[in-house]
DNA sequence: CGCCGTCGATATCTTCTGGATATCGCCTCG
DNA sequence: CGAGGCGATATCCAGAAGATATCGACGGCG
């Protein structure tokens, strides 16, 4: 049994005659004639009564059509959703990223991206940018963000794109000493206790920002030590009630309060920069339509994904 | 598209594999290749990824296959659902019938039914002779048992068989002066108070028994009174309290109570047959499965249904 | 009462497509 | 670098879906 013969039983129902069934089908009478009494014979039961005033289905009938239409309405359903989903217009999107991308970037692609595509389920996980990797060379996230190029091993099958640069900014409370100034000086940073972003692997930004100053010794131990704080807020929460100076991306400022100043760290520091990956075998149509928006939304982004997925 | 291109992408998910996918489906592997490649086309969508260590759905795949799996469980259903209506163990049967008819036939008969074919709807419905004929012909009912063959305009449509013979008892408390007889006269009836079955239409029970009995006047006017109680239990209730003289079938007897007594009446009357009737036309499986029963549990009527089936 | 028109079934032929066989190209693995 | 496995492609064939013509049954109408 085909589905045609669903088809043809369904349009005969409807139309309760033959030729007209037929003609509705695009067929001539005969062979509606012939592929219904092939279904009957199949289903070793009379499904029409053909009287003159017209075809009925019998008690089999109606308990037949009524399956058919649903498996029908199936079928479409089955193009239907292959092709959304083909289009990306439905489907999962897992992303892992560091905090500071929900300053900046996080907020406008993904509020694009939803506004696009409110049928895709996403999952949001912030996570630390080796963590990211891993997770999505596993298989368990679909792209990760991330500061720096992802390494080790693995890596090559990913395809990284930089969606953005920040420099080291300091974060003060207003009744801090470097509160009136502008630039904050390496010097002046010594022997301060800081406020950073934690980090899971080696070098941490603490031991980085160690060498950085000059301070040979490991970060606990440096003279006005290291508090670590996962989250932007926290970090500037904290330099707000004096109990440091914070440090970490220029795209903080976005998340100031009033009762802090952002300071410039001079000389200028460049911080890895804010990278996007994903699978380089991902074909998926979300992953697509994600990077379509990023790329609209992300000045530059453009040319240096195309160049990356030209070689895919 | 066809459900066969549903089949065959459901094995090729299955096996993840064209050649065992194709071999499980009975066919060589090029053809699985080109209805796949086909439908892919037709949805405008690739369904599978071909990789080196197999071949897995994409995202479209996974939401296409979905579908295809309740479509096809919704065909398989219309199949075994046509065919169990056309075997007659689903559907609908509704009868009309006589309360008398609730005494000995239909318990016997219903009771195999309802074992035999669980899953139909029994649509069961007392009303008198005259009205089922008529929700018959309308098609409100499947089957009606009355006493009397139908009669009247369309009754041609019908097959009726006889399924129950009974003849006149009398039934009295077991304080009345007829309760140590076996046998009562109808010259003993006369001047009696009667109680008996209502009728919606001429002769009522009432009359036809005036002129039995002899007595010419219309029934209400007759010596002694005329009690119309629709069911045997009512008849037989008042007549244990002395109200008078209960009349009704034979098979009353099966609900008498040890308060009344059952006299014959002498010379025997013969009433009008208990029949059962359906549409000649009506081929309905859960009928034939009726009468079936019918015949099994009525000796008799198997040779008189043959009979009349012959000439439908 | 008989003729005609309608409708579904049947017969025959055509066409198309699903499937088989043979082979190719590609990738992986030893 | 060669061998083997796998999916894609090319070609051919057969069966079945569909078209055309016709038949048979039934109902309506003159």
């Amino acid at each position: 049994m085909e589905s045609r013969h669903l088809r043809y039983a369904l349009a005969l129902a409807e139309h309760q005659h033959f030729g007209r069934a037929a003609a509705a089908l695009g067929i001539a009478q005969p062979p509606l004639s012939q592929q219904i009494a092939a279904l009957e014979r199949e289903l070793g039961a009379r499904l029409f009564d053909r009287t003159a005033r017209g075809v009925f289905p019998t008690a089999a009938g109606e308990a037949f059509l009524a399956r058919a239409r649903r498996a029908l309405a199936e079928m479409s359903a089955a193009v239907s959703d292959a092709g959304r989903a083909a289009r990306g217009e439905t489907g999962r999107l897992r992303l892992g990223f560091i905090g500071s991308a929900l300053l900046e970037l996080l907020p406008s692609v993904l509020g694009t991206f939803i506004r696009d595509r409110p049928e895709v389920r996403l999952g949001l996980q912030e996570m630390s940018t080796r963590r990211s990797t891993t997770a999505l060379l596993a298989g368990e996230l679909d792209i990760a963000i991330g500061r720096g190029a992802p390494r080790g091993a693995g890596a090559e099958d990913l395809v990284s794109v930089t969606v953005g640069r920040d420099h080291l900014v300091a974060v003060v409370g207003a009744a801090h000493p470097f509160a009136g100034q502008a630039k904050v000086s390496l010097e002046q940073l010594k022997g301060q206790h800081l406020i950073v972003a934690p980090a899971d692997e080696e070098p941490t930004v603490a031991t980085w920002l160690a060498g950085l100053l000059g301070e040979g010794a490991d970060a606990p131990e440096r003279a006005g030590g290291v508090t670590e704080a996962w989250d932007a807020h926290t970090i500037i929460g904290l330099a707000s009630c004096g109990v440091g100076v914070g440090l970490g991306p220029a795209c903080l400022r976005v998340a100031a309060r009033p009762d802090v100043r952002v300071c410039e760290v001079s000389p200028r520091v460049e911080l890895p920069e804010l990278v996007m990956s994903f699978r380089a075998q991902d074909r998926s149509p979300v992953l697509a339509a994600f990077l379509d928006i990023t790329r609209e939304r992300c000045p530059g982004v453009a040319q240096r994904l195309e160049r990356r997925l030209g070689t895919r």
